[in-house]
DNA sequence: GTTTGTGAAGGCTTTCACAGCC
DNA sequence: GGCTGTGAAAGCCTTCACAAAC
């Protein structure tokens, strides 16, 4: 299996792509599991209800995967998906906030998969240091965090505190070298241009549903 | 406060406008918390770092809620805002999974404010059936979800369990009667159009997160 | 003077459709 | 025959810029 060369410019590649492309990847995990070797972008398309155009332009931003008349090996095209997202390597957590939702993150096993794994939680409320987590993990002070992120190697910072603190846990996150942050908080939050922010605000979808619900039929 | 008239059609606006609504509705209400009566678009822009003309064509698709020179009333602006997300009253909701995760969103108070009711939690795992969640709710019965939502008049559907089951879920969810769902399992799922459909893949944002750390810099 | 609401412009994303290759 | 990779077209979304309103 041949090992993924040409070199990537982020900038040039839009977000949309790269949510997809982890997509294609739950799709081709599937596709192993049935024991599927080869697949045409039509029969994935139609299989998990996508556009076969779209995922063809996708996976040309990054290299020529296809054989023309055949499709895309399955095995090998699960690899290039893997050092495209650079999935190939460990990427270590911190969430931030050991509420319900951060003690949830703590042990959901779709975080705490192959690549992601969750080195520390940290809390500001004394009631909550040193307490255990369902996983194990103590609950650390967050006035700690750079030592913390520092020792552990962690690269990835989650915020699950409310939305009035988040701002300043960012800056924190920033400070201590984090590199990406996952803002769970229900506010805009501002980091420079060298950390990557994410936020994924639960509420949003909740009244996006209302919405539809509210004027639908 | 003169109420919303004008008959919205959803179709003709996009998703990206309605997740909008849903921040400027929590920007407003930083805005109330802040004692500020009047605010320009431009104003919210800076404040939030949001984009003026959006903001204004945005609100424009659902009337003429500003007052030209002067800006916007921040109380009326917000009750507008939660007249046309249908936020004026309670929706009920049923989480399918009481894992770490659908036991966490059970008590999350982002889902149990005003308008956001969690009235059941369900699972199919008998080690788990009758078992306490920490906000008080028993779980219950997979099996017996038509039942449940008919009678405590649920209409959204939360799926937190492994993507295995979520079609199955989402096939039983419909079937029920539930007229939105909320997908937090890493799988596509399928509905009939009148059943609206939010898929939250947690993975997919962490993914994202680790391609821009490998490529960046 | 200020700010909204909006047509037009610009930019971005998806989809089409086919040449080139197997 | 089939399918990929890709320019061109279509569609969608954002931003500009200004007439109309206060």
């Amino acid at each position: 299996m041949s090992s993924f060369k040409r070199k990537i410019d982020p900038a040039a590649i839009s977000d949309l792509t790269i949510a997809r492309l982890s997509v294609y990847l739950r799709c081709v995990d599937r596709l192993i599991e049935l024991g599927i070797e080869t697949v045409s972008s039509q029969e994935l398309a139609r299989r998990f209800s996508l556009n076969s155009a779209q995922i063809r332009k996708d996976l040309a931003y990054f290299g020529e995967f296809g054989v023309r008349g055949v499709g895309y090996q399955v095995q090998e095209l699960r690899q290039y998906l893997i050092e495209i997202l650079g999935l190939d390597r460990e990427r270590r957590m911190v969430i931030v906030g050991a509420g319900n939702l951060g003690t949830a993150l703590c042990h959901y096993s779709g975080f705490s998969g192959d690549s992601f794994l969750v080195v520390g939680i940290l809390d500001s409320d004394p009631q909550r240091i040193g307490q255990p987590t369902p996983s194990g993990l103590l609950v650390e002070d967050s006035s700690r965090m750079g030592e913390i992120v520092q020792q552990r190697r962690a690269e990835i910072g989650v915020i699950a505190t409310p939305a009035r603190s988040a701002q300043r846990i960012c800056d924190q996150m920033v400070e201590s070298g984090l590199r990406a942050i996952l803002n769970f908080a229900t506010a805009r939050i501002r980091a420079p241009e060298s950390v990557r922010v994410k936020t994924v605000d639960l509420k949003v979808h909740l009244e996006e549903l209302s919405f539809y619900m509210t004027h639908g039929d």
